[in-house]
DNA sequence: TCTACACTCCAAACACAC
DNA sequence: CATAGTGTGTTTGGAGTG
């Protein structure tokens, strides 16, 4: 028996959701997001395939998405019923026997399995979701959690048949050629800085020399990137329950902030927010972080650490406006947002 | 007492993922 | 022109310490 990881990732989870609760859209262009008002400042949670075919991606603000695909329908994001359906399909994964579940967001999760058939527990998992969710995802499999991940990708609708494998025997022949930002944890700042080096596909990342990237980008993210350009990564799944470090929210308004008062009034509101958070959870928080997007949309973080860990509302309250002193600029603000982090360890 | 240095902690910026 | 919200990890630079 052989160790394996699985990638189970669902196609177009909240478009696909929503799509089960008006079959009547199915086929059509779906954008869900924000309040689903295009006109608004909000961005695109996930656009079903219809709305993909116009350019319309995660994250492009609703605005774009409606000048790119203006018959889209839009809808409001229900988060509450995603977070339901999620921990419906995450008990299905955790129903197959002798796994380990490793949960990534509503709509992934890595499964661990020691098994000589992962196409065949692939294919049961693919099943099992489907009859108890009716929801569609894609397998990825992989002898770590790097290649699991990026196989995925292949095994989509539109690039794959549902199932895909990708392990050292067949890393180089998938994956050589393509473009390093193709890798789980390059993103566009790292795929530019390392084309400034040559380094462009991920071959010539495998090849890189560890030290010279790690006295370029980072004595840990350096030699790191290597790996990933070798698909080296870690093999096993983790199954116990994650613990967050931090608990925040923030909020991008309509219309700018003008008002310094409103500012704090702003912040106090989402000190308050966070401090029933924290207090339903039962940890105090060591930290306050106040953050500040000024338009058009930069932004800053500060910080403080308080005299002893608490989940008094109104000493956040207080700790948070405190933090707010911090900034010195009057200039329009467009999000405010307010962080707990918890003590280290 | 002053300076250099190693070390740790903290704060902020930055990058990334979902 | 437009760019959410939530959360994690790394790097960097300054403050403190011995």
């Amino acid at each position: 028996m052989a160790s394996w990881v699985l990638h189970v990732d669902l196609d177009q989870f909240i478009a696909a959701v929503e799509i089960l609760r008006r079959p009547e859209l199915a086929g059509l262009p779906v954008v869900v997001g924000g309040k689903g008002d295009p006109t608004q400042r909000a961005v695109v949670a996930t656009a079903s395939y219809e709305a993909r075919a116009h350019g319309v991606r995660s994250g492009l603000p609703l605005r774009t998405a409606a000048k790119r695909c203006p018959d889209a329908v839009f809808l409001p994001a229900d988060n509450p019923h995603y977070e339901e359906v999620s921990e419906e399909v995450m008990a299905t994964l955790r129903g197959f026997p002798d796994v380990v579940v490793e949960v990534m967001g509503w709509d992934e999760a890595f499964v661990g399995a020691q098994t000589d058939q992962p196409e065949a527990l692939a294919r049961g998992i693919r099943a099992a979701v489907l009859a108890r969710t009716r929801l569609s995802c894609s397998v990825g499999i992989g002898d770590n959690m790097l290649r699991a991940k990026l196989a995925t990708e292949f095994a989509k609708p539109g690039a794959g048949d549902g199932v895909f494998r990708l392990t050292a025997s067949n890393w180089e022949e998938v994956m050589a050629h393509r473009p390093t930002s193709a890798l789980w944890g390059i993103g566009t700042k790292t795929a530019r800085k390392l084309a400034d080096r040559g380094i462009h596909t991920v071959a010539e990342l495998a090849a890189a020399d560890p030290a010279a990237l790690a006295a370029d980008l980072g004595p840990a993210l350096g030699p790191w990137y290597v790996q990933l350009g070798r698909g080296i990564g870690r093999a096993t799944v983790e199954g116990t329950p994650w613990v967050p470090r931090s608990r925040s929210h923030e909020t991008t308004f309509q219309e700018n902030l003008t008002g310094w008062d409103d500012v704090r009034a702003e912040v106090a509101t989402l000190a308050r927010r966070v401090a029933t958070d924290i207090g339903d959870e039962g940890r105090p928080a060591a930290r306050v972080a106040v953050k500040v997007r000024f338009a058009p949309f930069s932004t800053y973080t500060r910080s403080a650490t308080l005299d002893a860990p608490t989940q008094e509302p109104e000493v956040l309250v207080a700790a948070a406006l405190d933090v707010l002193e911090k900034f010195t600029s009057r200039r329009p603000v467009r999000l405010l947002g307010v962080r707990a982090e918890f003590p280290r360890e």
